[in-house]
RNA sequence: GGGCCGGUAGCUCAGCCUGGAAGAGUGCCUGGUUCGCACCCAGGAGGUCCCGGGUUCAAAUCCCGGCCGGUCCA
């Protein structure tokens, strides 16, 4: 399939005069009208001379790169569509938005659902991680946020827009005319793309060096080895928006195209030396050369770019390390604005983890240049750059430097624990094994021991890859699937679900209580109907319960669940029923009601909570049951006492403004453009046609659940649980209308029990227990004084016996033991004592003894074992339990053992 | 979701491997020194060793379970 050359013959190419000609370094064919031309024009086979052209020189900013591109295809016929987040919540394969066609995957590539408009262009920002350790040391050419300009064609077997010719057309023609390369200076690099599930043939057109786009033709889809053609034929195309504006400028590097003055005012907030520019256009130039894998090409690459210039090798290699780690802080602080404009939440799990990488990574990079400055103030800087192109920046710019500042906070408590880290590991050698274990549990990075340690004058080695070292050992993370989607039992689940869909009487009416339906199929305690008003489990909602009504015989049921679109009423035990059998259904309403009220709840805190905190809160999950109801967000602080009031006051507002709430079916595409993305908080439906649901002047949101028709039906909300469970996640519990009485009634029980407990009324609880405490803390005091004034009296009448050089000091028997450990410790600081306390436990004797420093008691043990006890002893101190024996012949074998002089 | 690290005096932590009388520094209190402050000296108060179970004569220490915090990976 993919050695088919058919694929790529264009009768354009044909019909303009292109030779297919193959590039003498990588063997790649390429089309192109010159026909010296004798490699691909693209690194590593050529080095960036594009810098060097004369053609082209049209200074396009970003911006403007963007403008002539979407400008272009609309002249052309395309329609122009708003971007979507860089968070691509609309589907739940992926974190991050990481190319155009992103935006349609999966159900417009899969002919599921329309596309917005067709053909249609985009300018999409894009993040990929996979290149987030190159960045700077290539000097732009990777990057972890560009735009991708897309324009994109759905053909359908009945509907045909265009393919192949006319999409490389298009590319000749804005290259030649838009941007005014010659024709002869265009190669189209024959090439096969495959990506989430999907392959086709490409052309990758390169200019000067400078890959400018990737024109790919999506036609199959993979299934193992197998390439089976789509339906649909997209054409998918990828301009590079960063790239036209560096080609058109010619600055130095990439970086100096995207951010102009935002370079030089980098280097002046660090407060570093700018680096010479004719250096960093000569290592530019050369920049393709360098494999970032392969740490001797960047040795390399430098030892180049200093004979080029006449320079010292080390004075090069200082001075593109620093411009290439400002460079990387550029493009990390443009990423972390857009992922948190975005509404990405940095925590330690999921898409917020990547965000706080991010953040990691400019951190330890600002760290290693040696600059004190907040990151918070970087990253305004580019709110400040970018504001007018995507303007969530702005209005979620209090949220960005907070998230940014608290970052920080964090990771600086992690570098003050380096110092002392060093230093208790420093007096043995430091290892690979140390250094791992420091990273993977307490988040310190390698480098950074490392420098600590050379300025202890200690030195350690720091593996190249230790990154993927680390890695590896967590490889074995096995990923569990949620199949039980559905809590029937997997044979049941397979009788079922070839039948035709339930008759959804619950959406019809969701105040329906009962209905009459007939047996489709029953199947021992499960049971499916043709119609029904109970609700199957899903969106977080339980199933209903009830009653099913068949031959005077009244079944309850205890849960219902679904099967794709077919519901399965599990009855409380088993019923033959015949096939056709009328029945009559009842739910339990006042089950029921108060999950709908707990559900409209939660879309109503939800709301609360985004109006109040920002757009970065998003519903992390839920849970809706008769008895209360569980909402996670995505906060990255604790909510205060006024933050949880307030969320509290807006909703009970909204309850009581009286506000209708309504569901309705709608298209996806149109939903999504009408309302976003964020329709999918509560999750992702798989369907072409998507339920809506919504709360008038509040909220809209996807939900299949059964709701109240009118807030007010809500009853009122009470706040009664809040907790983070997560770094990043915050956990909400409120219960609604009726369950908010019972829950105030448990309340008043347990302030009853509590007083009861106290003696004293519920009203005097708290009088109550500040005046115990005083008391304890006195009986505290108290007791300390009773304790010394009885060791002074018990030091002057202990009975003391002389055994030769040794004093035997006997303790009466104490039932304190702190008085005890006290008494021995006094009676011990002289020499030449030895202490016993003989105490009755559990109808055994323990026989305690101490020593002064310059004895020590195992002889004394040594005996007490020898006569039947079990224990033993170290240094001054020791403990045996006697079975048998009285407490004066416990003391005589102490005495023996001393005067045997076996202490 | 999985792994790792940690939880001991108000604070920062040692002790845990190898079970045997709960420690240091800092802060606090009292006294000395001083015109006074800082420094210095002496003395003192301050503990649910995160919680629960187990093993043991004996658990801060070993084992199991839980809670909380941190961190890495997916």
């Amino acid at each position: 399939m993919k050695g088919n050359q058919e694929e790529y013959r264009l009768r354009f190419f044909l019909d303009h005069d292109y030779l297919r000609r193959e590039c003498k370094v990588c063997k790649t064919p390429f089309w192109s009208k010159d026909k010296t031309r004798e490699d691909c024009a693209d690194i590593p086979c050529s080095d960036y001379y594009f810098l060097d052209m004369k053609e082209s020189n049209l200074n396009w900013s970003v911006s403007e790169a963007r403008r002539r591109f979407l400008e272009f295809f609309r002249r052309n016929g395309h329609e122009i569509i708003q971007p979507k987040p860089v968070l691509a919540r609309w589907r739940e394969d992926l974190y991050l938005t990481i190319a155009s066609i992103v935006d349609f995957q999966p159900y417009i590539t899969s002919g599921i659902s329309p596309p917005p408009a067709n053909p249609l262009v985009v300018s999409q920002p894009c993040i990929r991680m996979d290149d987030v350790d190159n960045v700077g040391i290539t000097f732009g050419r990777h990057l972890t946020t560009f735009e991708m300009g897309g324009h994109h064609a759905f053909n359908y077997p009945d509907k045909f827009v265009y393919w192949k010719d006319e999409t490389v057309a298009y590319a000749k023609e804005f290259f030649t005319k838009e941007m005014g390369i010659p024709e002869e200076l265009l190669n189209f690099k024959e090439s096969w793309w495959e990506g989430g599930g999907n392959a086709g043939p490409s052309f990758e057109v390169t200019v000067g060096g400078l890959e400018l786009a990737t024109l790919v033709f999506m036609q199959y889809e993979m299934r193992g080895q197998e390439y089976i053609p789509l339906k649909l034929k997209i054409v998918d195309t990828g301009y590079g928006i960063e790239r036209l504006a560096w080609f058109t400028q010619k600055t130095p590097t990439a970086f100096h195209a995207i951010y102009g003055e935002l370079v030089d005012r980098f280097f002046e907030k660090l407060g570093l030396p700018r680096v010479n520019s004719e250096m960093l256009k000569v290592a530019s130039r050369f920049a393709g050369r360098i494999d970032p894998d392969v740490p001797s090409t960047v040795q390399g690459h430098r030892e180049q770019v200093a004979r080029a210039m006449g320079l010292p090798v080390d004075e090069v290699s200082e001075e593109l390390t620093r411009a290439a780690r400002v460079f990387q802080v550029l493009d990390h602080t443009k990423t972390i604005a857009l992922m948190l404009g975005d509404g990405l939440v940095p925590s330690s799990g999921g898409e917020g983890y990547l965000g706080r990488l991010l953040i990691r990574r400019a951190l330890r990079t600002l760290k290693l240049l040696g600059v004190d400055v907040r990151l918070s103030e970087l990253v305004e800087m580019q709110i400040g750059f970018w504001g007018r192109d995507f303007t969530q920046l702005v209005r979620n710019r209090d949220y960005i430097l907070d998230a940014v500042n608290l970052e920080q906070e964090k990771f600086n408590d992690v570098l003050t624990r380096i110092s002392s880290v060093v230093s208790s590991l420093s007096k043995k050698k430091i290892g690979v094994e140390d250094l791992i274990q420091l990273y993977d549990s307490q988040g310190i990075p390698p480098d950074l021991i490392a420098e600590e340690m050379r300025s202890r004058g200690l030195r350690v080695e720091v593996p190249h890859n230790f990154y993927s070292i680390v890695a590896k050992r967590h490889q074995s993370a096995p990923v569990k699937k949620e199949w039980d989607s559905t809590k029937l039992p997997a044979e049941i689940a397979n009788q079922v679900k070839e039948l035709p869909p339930t008759e959804k009487l619950y959406y019809r009416d969701q105040y329906a209580r009962s209905f009459e339906g007939v047996v489709v199929k029953s199947l021992g305690k499960y049971l499916v109907l043709d119609r029904t008003v109970f609700y199957p489990e899903g969106g977080g909602q339980l199933g209903d319960q009830g009653w099913i009504l068949v031959d005077g015989q009244k079944v309850r049921v205890v849960d219902t669940q679904k099967v794709g679109d077919v519901v399965v009423h599990v009855l409380e035990k088993e019923v033959a029923l015949k096939e056709g059998a009328k029945v009559k259904g009842e739910i339990d309403w006042v089950r029921r009601f108060r999950m709908m009220r707990h559900h409209t709840g939660t879309h109503v805190v939800l709301a609360a909570a985004k109006k109040l905190l920002g757009d970065h809160v998003w519903q992390a999950g839920a849970e809706k049951t008769p008895e209360k109801a569980r909402l996670d967000i995505t906060h990255h602080r604790n909510l205060t006492r006024e933050e949880v009031r307030r969320i509290e006051e807006m909703a009970n507002l909204v309850i009581d403004d009286r506000r209708p709430v309504t569901p309705f079916e709608i298209n996806r595409t149109e939903a999504e453009s009408r309302y976003g993305v964020s329709i999918y908080e509560g999750g992702v439906p798989n369907k072409a046609v998507i339920r809506l649901l919504e709360i008038k002047d509040w909220d809209v949101e996807s939900c299949g659940g059964t709701h109240v028709s009118n807030t007010a039906d809500i009853g009122g909300i009470k706040i009664v649980n809040v907790e983070k469970i997560q770094d990043g996640i915050i956990r909400l519990e409120y219960v609604a209308g009726d369950v908010i009485s019972s829950y105030a009634g448990q309340l008043e029980d347990k302030l009853e029990g509590l007083a009861n407990r106290l003696e004293t009324s519920s009203s005097q609880v708290e009088s109550r227990v500040e005046k115990l405490k005083e008391e304890n803390e006195r009986m505290k005091e108290l007791v300390a004084f009773y304790r010394r004034q009885f060791l002074d009296e018990l030091e002057k009448r202990v009975e003391v016996r002389n055994a030769g050089k040794v004093k035997i000091v006997i303790l009466p028997a104490l039932k304190d033991g702190e008085l005890e450990k006290e008494a021995m410790k006094r009676l011990t600081s002289s020499q030449g004592v030895i202490v016993v306390h003989v105490n009755q436990v559990n109808g055994k004797l323990q026989v305690e003894v101490g020593t002064s420093k310059d004895l020590n008691v195992s002889g004394v043990v040594a005996e007490l074992v020898k006569a039947g006890g079990k224990g033993g002893g170290k240094g001054t101190f020791g403990s045996v339990m006697m079975e048998k024996g009285s407490r004066e012949e416990i003391i005589d074998i102490v005495e023996r053992a001393i005067k045997g002089g076996n202490s």
